[in-house]
DNA sequence: ATGGTAGTCGCACTA
């Protein structure tokens, strides 16, 4: 069976819902995973996903920031939500699918605008945060043979991630500890990067642009901060990948687009 | 080198 994962940071998906219903009506993923929901879980607008034809749905929310959700076709067998360097914030939640297919959704903290553990709280929180992620690959990567791993990783960790590999050095996101440190994550469980397995990384490819840019588009220094990665075992069903450019562009958009996944399981 | 925009039960914080 194909099925279809999408991988969204919505920036508020109450302020956007009208966009989600909009990308699932055009797109119909089986899996909407979506990153800053930016609501607790009783505001969540439960009833447009229902309606739209997603009636799954698993909720981690706070109040004005962060929060993790997935909307789903196929029913969940468990869900779970980890504390992540036991900060309390709504930034990860797993399901596991009937088939025993497993599913990851992370908001991978930003870290703020200096790239200085001992200077910047927040830059040393995200340094633990992907830290715990080695130890929690390292941990499962022999007994989870058919996993899926998405979200916003707020990290770019290849050359042609970034609009410029050498302007980008010194800013978070794309610094060598926190590439160094999320190919650290990468290798603990082998996972293999869905999207640049048909994506060269010779090419550019973003999933984010800052709104700050006069003119997003035209200027194009975006970055790509959300991924899909799945289990060696799941690669040989990969099918293909999308990155939803244009949902920039829509009527006032995240500064994340949809990034989507085919495969066969 | 700076400041630019967006969202959230605001008067600050996160991104």
């Amino acid at each position: 069976m194909a099925i279809t994962i999408a991988t969204w940071n919505i920036n508020s998906v109450r302020l956007r819902i009208g966009i989600v219903e909009q990308f699932l009506a055009a797109e119909s993923p089986d899996v909407l995973c979506l990153q800053e929901i930016k609501t607790i879980d009783d505001s969540f607008p439960r009833k447009a996903l229902i309606e739209a034809g997603y009636p799954h749905l698993a909720i981690a929310g706070q109040k004005g920031y962060h929060g993790v959700a997935i909307a789903s076709k196929l029913p969940f067998k468990t869900v779970e939500k980890d504390d992540w360097v036991a900060m309390g914030d709504a930034r990860h939640l797993r399901v596991r699918f009937e088939d025993g297919l497993l599913l990851d959704n992370f908001y991978i903290p930003a870290g703020g605008d200096e790239p200085d553990p001992v200077a910047n709280p927040k830059f040393d929180h995200k340094l633990k945060f992907l830290r715990e992620m080695v130890a929690w690959g390292e941990r499962r990567r022999a007994s989870e043979k058919r996993a899926i791993v998405v979200g916003d990783f707020n990290v770019a960790p290849l050359e042609h991630d970034v609009w410029s590999h050498k302007k980008l050095l010194d800013v978070v996101s794309h610094t060598p500890i926190e590439t160094n440190l999320l190919g650290e994550v990468q290798a603990a469980h082998d996972w293999v990067d869905a999207v640049r397995h048909f994506v060269p990384p010779s090419e550019k490819l973003y999933s984010w642009w800052s709104y700050r840019a006069a003119d997003w588009n035209a200027a194009d220094k975006g970055r790509r901060l959300d991924h899909i990665w799945v289990t060696p075992d799941l690669a040989g069903g990969l099918v293909s990948t999308r990155t939803l450019r244009e949902a920039r562009g829509w009527e006032k958009p995240s500064d994340h687009v949809p990034v989507m996944l085919t495969l066969e399981v």
